[in-house]
DNA sequence: TTCTTACTTGGCAAAATAGCCAAATGTTCA
DNA sequence: TGAACATTTGGCTATTTTGCCAAGTAAGAA
């Protein structure tokens, strides 16, 4: 790995790091379905306003999703909807791990 | 999200926690092509030996590689191909935040 | 203008992570 | 057996991340 591949590796993953948070990634699928506004995942998630909306920063600073303001409310939706295109492959992980719900 | 969902995200947030390091993330692609065994990352990574090893650990307690000794030697494979390839959609996310090689 | 709603930002403490060193383990070779 | 090699583990500190609270901003309502 030379300076130049350290820098693009760095960049990946911290594309990876975004998604790599259970709020986030929860919120990042629910954007598949359509824009939602930050009061929206406050309500859903069950934490503070202010730790929902530094999520979607950390989100939006990666690229992945965008916000727009309207009226008093600010939305965000996916800017690249790939990045949840290989959830069925880590669900084949986590499974390959014998995850289940059970206790 | 209730609880069970939360711990669906939470192994999935996993999954991606693992490959969100510059390091555990170029050592994955690097598996693409095969097996390695550990002192090969060692020599061409250039960060301590344990490092790379811990590194390998928390790959394999995600379930994204599995390790066979063989002699003296470690060889790690992955477990989980699929896991590298959105790598391209990845791709296109830094892109689109113009990732550049310049300083 | 003032009030309320819908956020964002700054600050802080607790927890998790990264990487180094030193020590321990397991395997082969002499 | 003992030395050398390949790797893991434990321990430590520095850094980062998380989530709450309080304060600040922006837009529409009264």
């Amino acid at each position: 790995m030379n300076a130049k591949d350290k820098k693009i590796y760095l960049a990946k993953a911290n594309v990876l790091k975004a998604l790599s948070h259970p709020t986030r990634l929860w919120m990042a699928e629910q954007l598949e379905g359509g824009e939602r506004c930050v009061c929206e995942f406050v309500d859903a998630v069950g934490v503070d306003f202010s730790t929902v909306s530094k999520h979607l920063a950390v989100l939006k600073q990666a690229g992945i999703v965008e916000d727009e303001k309207r009226g008093k409310k600010v939305f965000y939706r996916l800017k690249v909807p790939c990045v949840l295109k290989f959830m069925s492959c880590i669900e084949s992980v986590i499974g390959s791990e014998r995850f289940c719900g059970c206790p």
